[in-house]
DNA sequence: AATCCTATGACACAACTAAGTCACAAGTTC
DNA sequence: GAACTTGTGACTTAGTTGTGTCATAGGATT
């Protein structure tokens, strides 16, 4: 369960963002003023930061300060149509920002959002025998190294993370590859091709005929 | 692969969220007024609804009251700040809004999110023993596996949901195959043989003369 | 009930399309 | 420039799908 942070003075409002976002399953702590935050965040780790910029006594920028080194992601809540302050708070670091008043949707939508980007980085896949670091980008398989380029690992990692599930040859390609996909070349199927080998993955990695391929079977 | 409607009479506009949400590998259709959009619901099933408020001859809210039996989640495009339209849209059961302009990175991680919240519920499809998992695209029957090509496949959705409905031939071609039905070949009928056979479902897909298929039974 | 007409079942096969394999050239990195 | 990565095209192999033919069954008509 992911842990969030809420530093927000006006009781009223936190409370709210709070029991919405335990409805999500989240955890929440709650922090009235900057300095109570700042103590939170000195104890505790969180996943992600909800800040509100006008705080008394510690502002939500120098709390960000605070903040940055740690790495959490932050959200800023920032007042209607105060630019400016928008603009500060990306340049300082935030990760996105939200005008108040805002539909409690639009929160969630962010925070899960958000928190999807940054559960990229920091982890660790496994896949039967197979276990990725996303940080060192290296992949073991039964304890060995096994050698990827970069294609194959990005390849691997969305075939990991998407495991039984099918995955089309179109989704795939504009996944790694980041471009539109012209079903006109051996592209995909190569690297597919050296993927299996790599791993000895002839049956795990599945052909769906007519669709793509499939990652079958794992933990 | 998801498919999406978005009901938008900008065409501009729908064709830019066209294009990002094909880029993030779903399918689109637009439709450039509510009539239009009504009949595209009536036909095929979509898994997302984006829905302008504004909209010539059918309103957003009309065309939404016409959505909610059948449960599609539906995200509303509204004017920028019109407060009112937004939480009208909500009470009467949209999912989600966002607020015109939109950047479109945000309404990618608003369809996202909304798909895996939904996600959850209407993947699996059972039919007595049969299980259909139509994000790996597999069919299991008493737990084995059972390989479909793609046409099978979508054909055999077609009728589990539909299950003990009489389902017109005309009908089941159009939303299989996605064209208009010319009823002098045996294309439908060697597909249904395929099905019933590798399903041992001799009984269960009951022919109904001069009209077409029903599938029999079931939970 | 006998007959006729049409719809569907069964089947085999051809046409088509997709994917596998491979070798190599162009591009990158060290 | 050596070693490696990556994309591509030619070719091969394989899987899917539509179609025609013929057999059979269903319903209508008399």
């Amino acid at each position: 369960m992911q842990k969030i942070l809420i530093v927000e003075d006006e009781k009223a409002i936190a409370n709210l963002i709070k029991i919405n976002l335990v409805a999500e399953g989240y955890r929440c702590t709650c922090a009235y003023d900057g300095e109570t935050g700042a103590d939170y965040i000195e104890k505790e780790t969180f996943d992600l930061i909800l800040l509100d910029i006008m705080l008394p006594e510690i502002n939500g920028y120098e709390l960000l300060e605070y903040v940055k080194p740690i790495g959490t992601p932050v959200i800023f809540l920032t007042a209607k149509g105060n630019v400016s302050d928008r603009i500060k708070g990306l340049k300082l670091g935030a990760d996105d920002y939200i005008v108040k008043p805002f539909q409690i949707g639009e929160l969630i939508a962010r925070v899960e959002a958000l928190l999807r980007r940054y559960g990229k980085i920091n982890k660790k896949l496994t896949f039967a025998d197979v276990e990725i670091d996303m940080v060192s980008r290296t992949v073991r398989k039964a304890g060995n190294i096994i050698d990827l380029t970069v294609k194959e690992f990005d390849l691997l990692v969305e075939l990991v993370q998407n495991k039984n599930v099918a995955l089309y040859r179109e989704r795939l390609y504009e996944k790694v590859w980041g471009e539109a996909y012209m079903g006109d070349t051996r592209t995909l199927d190569s690297h597919i091709q050296r993927l299996r080998r790599k791993l000895n993955w002839e049956k795990e990695i599945k052909t769906v005929f007519r669709v793509g391929y499939r990652l079958e079977g794992g933990a």
